[in-house]
DNA sequence: TGTTAGCACTCCTGCTGATTGAGTGCTAAA
DNA sequence: TTTAGCACTCAATCAGCAGGAGTGCTAACA
């Protein structure tokens, strides 16, 4: 479709504009080492590129800027892997070295880092606890009418949920019944659990099943947390670093989006396609038109269980971010499986 | 020290500023109806006004904003309490109405309507752990080396630490401390937790005391949680709505600082002395020199245990804030009480 | 003595028009 | 096919000017 010298120019121009945020006139790209051509020539590429689509022009006699569709080939067809500094690497590897720290801590310092490291917002949703085994259940009476209930899962994740006691119900009887569970259900997955959970206690106690009901749907409510509290953020301010969000209207809509963690959660894609790349226009939510997603997920015992990604401008650094996403979501993948 | 025209003119002057933004002239406030002097006479006090502190004029021929001084004694002497309407106390009773709600979510839906209600943005401090009782200790192991430690309150809170097994110690063992931390600590207030721990284990099996020592640690541990961990921040991007904070400059100091929990403690004042206003420069970070931070505590057992505020700009509607701030504190504790 | 009308003065704001310069598109020549 | 040259466009900048809001001061008035 493009020429070996439209694709040239074409990167050219993303390049520097990516690292100038101004518009790219021919003159710049002529001037440049690799470029053997006169800015007039370069001056009908871009018309021609603009023409085609790739290219986009503020006023008549500005220079060019990528189109949503010059990101998009630029990324698909231009972009050639960077590879990260020693000293960056370095850094990266310690963040995964100590052991023994929490996993969730794990979480949290990768998103400080995928942050830190690449100057733009980063998203981050923690493991899904559909893939973990059931380690023990417990109900705690915290008086006559009120108890709370914790699962614990083999990689020592706490959920709780607090509920209000079944009328009439004896202490001894729950006793009974968390004792059935956990010598039954103990290193079950969890996506196993629903299904096992009425199974098991059916064959046991038929008798009063409808007494236990009431229990048993707050022991399953626990095992699905809420989705949105597996979202976290960090640099979220990072975007106002950028000068073409120098505008306070403009970066308002993308902090009010950020804020509700219902939405971010739709910023990513499904966890099973690898790197998926969302580019201005591409994304379907109003507010972040003007900005690029890149997420990728990391995984546990090969299947997909959490995401990372970047939000950024869609003047983005899109090799260096790769790179780092790819490097990160390896790692933390790696740190799972060895838990 | 003010007289009493003077008090009236400068009421009249911050309370104009606060609704329009906009330096105040003689004129504008000659006009008001409770005024029955001229514009003249009222240029009069301003110029003494400002020579006395308690208004500047951005320049020349401008109006006149109140100074730190001006909103300092405008708070502490011309504020009249006001309450609340009809429809809005309903909202607010709703709020508590629901019982069934988790505390965590009460408090949650605190800071959402106290953000909501003020346009302001709501920072809410979680109940300090410290006054409640414990209720239930339990230790899980996950594997040969790990286990979580699992502590819950009276209130329902659960709290869990992650942890490496002591080397060679048997899970008999550690049933057995557990069943009598249980059996001996129950209902005791954290805050003796770590005197008694050791207390009531030391008579019963002084033995093995290193034995279990890091264990007691890591329950120790699980007590105190960590503080950041009790902040709860809604709309941090209303003050992008202030017009003041057009500049994306000034906005993002604000909210790297709200991003940071440590910082977002430190703009709580000690929670024994009730409501506390901080206005513009009393403010100690540099980030919120002019914003002020209102702040109150709500109460368990007659003690403070957590606190909810406001940040805003020095332009605040200082008495709608403190009224919604006042009734949702006492509500909490009310709600706290109960359970 | 306190109040106020009147007036000169200051300074911000918004508008206009001229200038500059970066960048383009087109044409004609190499 | 490439490129030098040139006319053209348009945003950005700035000086200059008018308008207006608001002040401080003075002098007159009750």
């Amino acid at each position: 479709m493009l020429s070996d010298r439209q694709r040239m120019i074409l990167n050219a121009i993303v390049d520097n504009y990516i690292h100038s945020a101004e518009p790219v006139g021919s003159r710049t790209i002529s001037k440049r080492e690799d470029i053997g051509f006169s800015s007039a020539t370069i001056r009908n590429e871009m018309a021609d590129l603009e023409e085609l689509g790739y290219l986009e022009q503020p006023h008549t006699s500005a220079g060019r800027i990528p189109s949503t569709k010059g990101y998009r080939f630029y990324v698909d067809n231009l972009i050639q892997p960077q590879f990260l500094s020693q000293v960056e690497v370095e850094k990266l590897k310690k963040l995964f070295a100590d052991r023994i720290h929490h996993f969730e801590q794990v979480i949290e310092s990768t998103a400080a880092i995928l942050s830190q490291m690449t100057n733009y917002t980063s998203i981050v949703l923690g493991p899904e606890i559909f893939e973990h085994r059931l380690k023990h259940i417990q109900i705690v009476p915290l008086n006559a009418a009120q108890a709370v209930a914790i699962v614990v899962t083999h990689t020592g994740r706490v959920e709780n949920k607090l509920f209000d006691l079944p009328v009439g119900i004896q202490a001894s009887e729950i006793e009974k019944l968390v004792n059935l569970l956990n010598s039954r259900l103990r290193d079950v997955p969890f996506w196993q659990l629903r299904q096992r959970l009425y199974q098991e206690i059916a064959g046991e106690m038929q008798r009063n099943m409808e007494q236990y009901a009431e229990i048993l749907q707050v022991i399953e409510d626990s095992f699905s947390k809420d989705e949105s509290d597996r979202v976290l953020l960090r640099g979220a301010t990072k975007i106002m670093e950028q000068p073409e969000f120098r505008d306070v209207e403009k970066v308002k809509d993308i902090l009010e989006l950020l804020e509700q963690n219902d939405k971010v959660i739709r910023l990513f894609g499904s966890p099973s396609q690898g790197m998926q790349i969302r580019i201005g226009q591409e994304n379907h939510l109003e507010a972040i038109k003007q900005c690029s997603v890149i997420t990728t997920s990391y995984y546990l015992e090969g299947k997909p269980v959490g995401m990372i990604g970047i939000l950024g401008p869609t003047r983005m650094e899109y090799s260096k971010v790769i790179s780092v996403l790819d490097f990160l979501a390896k790692g933390l993948s790696k740190i799972l499986n060895e838990q």
